[in-house]
DNA sequence: AGATGTGAATGAGTTCACAGCT
DNA sequence: AGCTGTGAACTCATTCACATCT
């Protein structure tokens, strides 16, 4: 398996869907598909598949097709999603929170391990099986429980400080759902998700609409 | 202003950007500024500022630059963000709940107004000032609220489901947390928010790491 | 002079078409 | 024959370079 380093974000994003519709397939007791059928189960492009996966090595057998079982234990590891990574949450407002005890009942590879804010009245609490730290001590949470990816949750304008706190702390990646570009780390990649964007561009095509009651 | 139907996602994703980018010079007083110094500030590109804005209209003066509150202005309307667009939440698991919490406390013009779901012992609770009703009266919610934006957030096998259920009932537009592609009704656009996804990537690039411990 | 708006050039991403292996 | 893996063609997106307007 040649590891491609720096495949793109898109290429990355469908290897994970690609892996979760292998995972389906395994529930259902199939062992053998091929690109195409693939593709047409799930509403996908078979040159697509080939080509993402061509760019981390061969995985098929030509004249056959792939091995489920075989290409999603590929998948699982180029993905490095056979071992646990911890998380630790900077912010528990409203979305942190959300975040805490949505993430803490999920399964997988990721695990809520720790939670900081800076507000001494949120220190202390318990919020979805997980207390509540002060943000003096970040690096100490990251630490003590050994997380690697920091997920931020704090409002705009104190999304850079927080994440470069991150990034001393020794978090290797971030997920932030602060709206707003955060400079980053060469080493510490961020991840953005940005709920008010993706409501915009819903609203978008909601112009012409006779809206609000 | 003409207004280009069907810009592409990632330009309206940036006219967000800008906007936002905006707000924040009206914040600070600032009445006028070129692409360039947009640019510099937000570590943004000056030409593709120009290239997207030029897709529906002229909205800058030249040997001048933009005048901050009416270019504000212009892409309030142009995105649909000048009337208020309320929203249904479908699924009040977990992250329906998070949701209904961390978007009731937002401003703006997306305002939640109704939660349905299937599970008969969450109908009749009150989650973030919502009253959580059955499944089974979406159509009437959505009636009732003038509902035109539903979220779905629910398990992966009902979301097809639950996505022609909003359609059904008159949504005009869907944000999904499903992991899963919904096949789309054409009048109908689904946005994906993919959480695993994101995560999943961050995961590729901590692949060569001590992890764990 | 100075900044916008835009055709032309470049680059990224996807699809096509087929060589090559089973 | 059948399906993978891949160079070539094509489409979409970004960047460049400059004509145009104030």
């Amino acid at each position: 398996m040649s590891t491609a380093e720096s495949a793109s974000p898109l290429t990355l994003n469908r290897l994970s869907v690609y892996l979760r519709c292998l995972r389906h397939l395994q529930g259902q007791g199939v062992r053998r598909i091929s690109s195409q059928e693939l593709a047409e189960r799930y509403l996908l492009s078979a040159t697509q598949i080939r080509k993402d996966l061509a760019q981390f090595g061969e995985f098929g057998i030509r004249g056959v097709g792939y091995d489920v079982d075989q290409l999603a234990a590929d998948l699982t590891a180029l993905l490095g999603l056979d071992r646990e990574h911890r998380m630790v949450i900077v912010g528990m407002g409203n979305l942190g929170s959300a975040l805490a005890r949505y993430l803490g009942f999920n399964q997988g590879p990721f695990r809520v391990v720790g939670g900081v804010d800076r507000d001494p009245a949120k220190v202390g609490r318990r919020v979805g099986g997980l207390a509540v730290r002060h943000s003096d001590e970040l690096a100490r949470v990251v630490a003590e429980t050994g997380a690697v990816i920091g997920i931020l949750a704090v409002p705009a304008d104190a999304a850079q400080a927080c994440y470069d706190d991150l990034v001393r702390a020794g978090v290797q990646a971030v997920l932030s759902f602060s709206p707003v570009h955060v400079q980053q780390h060469p080493a510490v990649p961020v991840k953005s998700v940005d709920l008010r964007i993706h409501l915009e561009e819903l609203a978008f095509f909601l112009r012409g609409t006779r809206d609000g009651g």
